[in-house]
Parts: C-alpha cells; structure tokens; sequence
DNA sequence: GCCCAGGTGGGTA
DNA sequence: TACCCACATGGG
C-alpha cells in the first residue's frame, strides 16, 4: 500500500527526522485546526519578527505574538500558549527540549504532553520529525483515512488509531507513512469531495463514496 | 452565507 | 471515561 502512495504523492524535500524540536513545536502550534497555507503566514510573520528561541518567544509580549498568528485563527489561545511553553522550556528545561527527547519513549511523550498546547498529536509530531522515535501522529486526515481503509477501528480513539498503524507498518516507515495518509485525505478522501473516484487505493477502501 | 481546516483544554454528566 | 464546546481566520 505504501508503495502505491508513494508513487501517487511526491514526499516533501523538506522531510527528515531531525528537525529542530523547539522550531517543530511552534510550528505543529501555529498548525492545530488551520491549513498549511495559512501556518506558514503565520509562522513567517513570527519568524519574522522574532528569534524562535525559548528566550525571545517567552520575552515578547503576548499581543504582537497574537499580530504575527492572526492568519492560522485561534491566535489568541496560540499566541498566550506559545508564550507560556517557551518560559516553561526556558525555566524548566534549560531552553531546551533535547532533555525530553533523550528520555525513553513513553516518558518523554508524557513530559511532551504536561507541556501547555501539547496533546497527543502535537508530542507525537515533536517526537517523529524531531526525536527521531517510532510513532505516528494521527491528526484528522490520518484518522479518517485509516478508518475508511478498514486500517483502523471504526469507533477508535486517538490511541486506537495510533496502535492499529504502527502494527500495520515498519517503524523505519512512520514518516512516510504519515505524510502519505494525509495527502492521500486531503487529495481525495473528504467531504464533498469530486475527485473520491481518482483515489489510487478506491480497490480497498470499503465505501467508495469518500 | 456555510462548512471545514495537519487540536487542545475546560466543563459536564 | 466520554462527549460537548470555545477558540477564529481564510478559502472553496
């Protein structure tokens, strides 16, 4: 299945396991419940304007954090978190996340998430593109891809979702595995979607009616 | 005008 | 534990 994806959807050049984690985790913020194009505005306006260090993020002032996020929605709650994580990374890990990612893995998912504005997606995709460990974050793309498919429980949660993949995959696949999911849902597998017939996988998805 | 987008956290039962 | 809802702008 995978080898179908990946000749039907171009990987990213950008994609690697070594990201900044710091970087990753404002990112994956700025990105909760917002489209791409509209987190890259927001994130090249922050860039912009600020460092993305713990340092210069928790010194700012919390309005002209919210000017820069505008663009991605949600900008007040993002704005007042990004703040408050950055101070919490400063003053409690030293500025930096490396301690965390250095854990083993069920432990520094749950340090990841007694983070502010860090549940399980966003830990997962800190811990995937910049910790390098094996898991697969399941956003709603991924979730509703899954379960189309049959991969997935159709009544599952979160880590339901999460477990039923790993099992189905190679860890050294996760990445791919993630992104492939989510542009395979974008592209054709969504509400009112005209183009559910094109979907390269329309043989073993069991509704054909995306 | 309406619906949804690469979620999280707080509240309620 | 399991749902429900606020948060909010931009694009189809």
């Amino acid at each position: 299945m995978l080898e179908v994806l990946r000749r039907s959807f171009a990987l990213p050049e950008w994609l690697t396991a070594n990201m900044d984690p710091f970087e990753t985790l404002i990112i994956t913020i700025i990105s909760q419940n917002t489209t791409d194009r509209n987190t890259k505005r927001a994130f090249e306006n922050l860039s912009g304007k600020f460092h993305i260090t713990p340092e210069a993020l928790a010194n700012a002032e919390v309005e002209e954090i919210e000017r820069c996020l505008k663009p991605a929605g949600l900008y007040r709650n993002k704005a007042k978190v990004i703040k408050e994580v950055s101070r919490i990374v400063l003053e409690k890990y030293n500025g930096s996340l490396n301690s965390i990612l250095e854990k083993p893995f069920e432990e520094s998912r749950r340090m990841l998430m007694e983070l502010p504005g860090v549940g399980p997606k966003t830990a997962d995709v800190i811990l995937l593109f910049s910790g390098g460990k094996p898991t697969i974050p399941v956003d709603t793309h991924v979730k509703r891809v899954s379960k189309r498919l049959g991969l997935a429980p159709e009544n599952g949660g979160y880590e339901d979702v999460r477990k039923a993949l790993q099992s189905l995959f190679n860890a050294g696949d996760y990445l791919d595995t993630h992104i492939l999911l989510i542009s395979l849902g974008r592209k054709y597998c969504r509400a009112r979607n005209p183009h559910c017939g094109e979907c390269p996988l329309r043989i073993l998805c069991p509704s054909r009616s995306c």
